[in-house]
DNA sequence: TCCTATCGATTACAGACGTAATTGATAGGG
DNA sequence: CCCTATCAATTACGTCTGTAATCGATAGGA
């Protein structure tokens, strides 16, 4: 069930998760610009994602294209509970104020997030 | 500067983070409940931290004491910028609303977050 | 004074991770 | 029909991490 998802692993996610299916070689090619990593890499980065059960494969000729089987949201969601877990106890807003410190927040995202309370108080 | 701090060691941080400066049999003890360490654990982990900058020592006797070199705001601050960013592009609203999935978010969280939100404002 | 419990230091070792290279099969161009 | 570019599979290898064990020094009790 997921294993743990590595730093690099998610970059290769984060490409699936915005288009997916994609071939291995268009992976590299989007990531291209960012990392500067060898096609090899990003190939070994997709196989341990199969492996891990984040990716599932399906065959194109004789190449393979990668669909997440993991969503974004659930990722996400699993990360932020860690992380707010294991240093405060669970609590969020504390992560939020440490999103604050250091102009992690813009004024676009404190109103999304006005937006969002409002919502979640219904 | 402050190396990556992996999982088990942040749970040493935490310990230290609560009260310091401590001995390393104090810090097994605090533990005992929660992790299922050897002491032989907890000393290793200790060691990593302090060369990897995370912890300073100062002697008592024949034993250490350890107290955080970087505060826990600081670690939260940038653990919690870091997620976002990877998985966000740095928007932190996203953050806030996957911790709200899945009951992330108490009422006294939202509460806690209006009023943070109402000071940013200014 | 001698033994033992304990301390820090050193060493261990398997699995995960970052970052690839090598190999064997094959499709497509010449 | 053969050569080359490309694919997936396999192997590599150093570092980091989790989880300790061993070693040599020593303080404190018998």
């Amino acid at each position: 069930m997921a294993q743990r998802i590595s730093q690099s692993e998610l970059d290769i996610m984060n490409v699936l998760w915005e288009k997916s299916p994609m071939a291995a070689s268009d992976v590299v090619e989007r990531l291209d610009n960012d990392k500067d990593w060898s096609s090899r890499t990003v190939k070994t980065l997709l196989s341990r994602l199969v492996e891990k059960g984040a990716l599932s494969t399906e065959a194109d000729g004789r190449r393979y294209l990668y669909t997440p089987l993991i969503a974004k949201e659930t990722y996400a969601s699993h990360a932020a509970k860690s992380l707010s877990e294991r240093l405060f106890g669970g609590r969020a807003a504390p992560l939020v104020a440490h999103l604050a410190h250091g102009d992690g927040l813009s004024d676009t995202d404190i109103q999304e997030l006005e937006a969002l309370l409002a919502r979640l108080k219904k």
